[in-house]
DNA sequence: GACCTGACGGTAC
DNA sequence: GGTACCGCCAGGT
């Protein structure tokens, strides 16, 4: 249970700086593919931690959690990562994806 | 103890 | 190509 929170909190940690990753990925990393709400749950706590959950996005790049950051501080701390937007809450993921199947597998 | 909701994703229509 | 519905897991009511 909480351990599998704390298995996407390392996973969370170990994204690279202006690099952005998206909950199914996480997901399947972690054996639960369909389980990307769950990612996006356990990165609620996160967000009180030194997590970077800002660095999550979803399959299409929206900043969705946003909501749950004060203020803009999701945007204003890709932005200073060099993220590129598509749009005012919206990251380029095709150009800043990362995968963690691919770096770990 | 059952039902509903929630930082999502994929498939079906 | 866009919209709608269902599936996942966990936690709160």
């Amino acid at each position: 249970m909480d351990d599998y929170y704390q298995r996407v909190y390392k996973v969370v940690e170990q994204i690279p700086v202006g690099r952005v990753t998206t909950y199914g990925s996480i997901a399947r990393y972690l054996g639960i593919a369909s389980g990307a709400r769950m990612v996006g749950y356990a990165l609620n706590q996160a967000a009180e931690t030194n997590i970077p959950a800002h660095r999550v996005v979803n399959r299409n790049g929206e900043l969705t959690g946003r909501s749950h950051f004060p203020d803009d501080t999701m945007r204003e701390r890709l932005e200073q990562e060099n993220i590129r937007f598509v749009d005012e809450f919206q990251v380029d993921i095709e150009r800043h994806l990362w995968d963690p199947n691919e770096e770990i597998e």
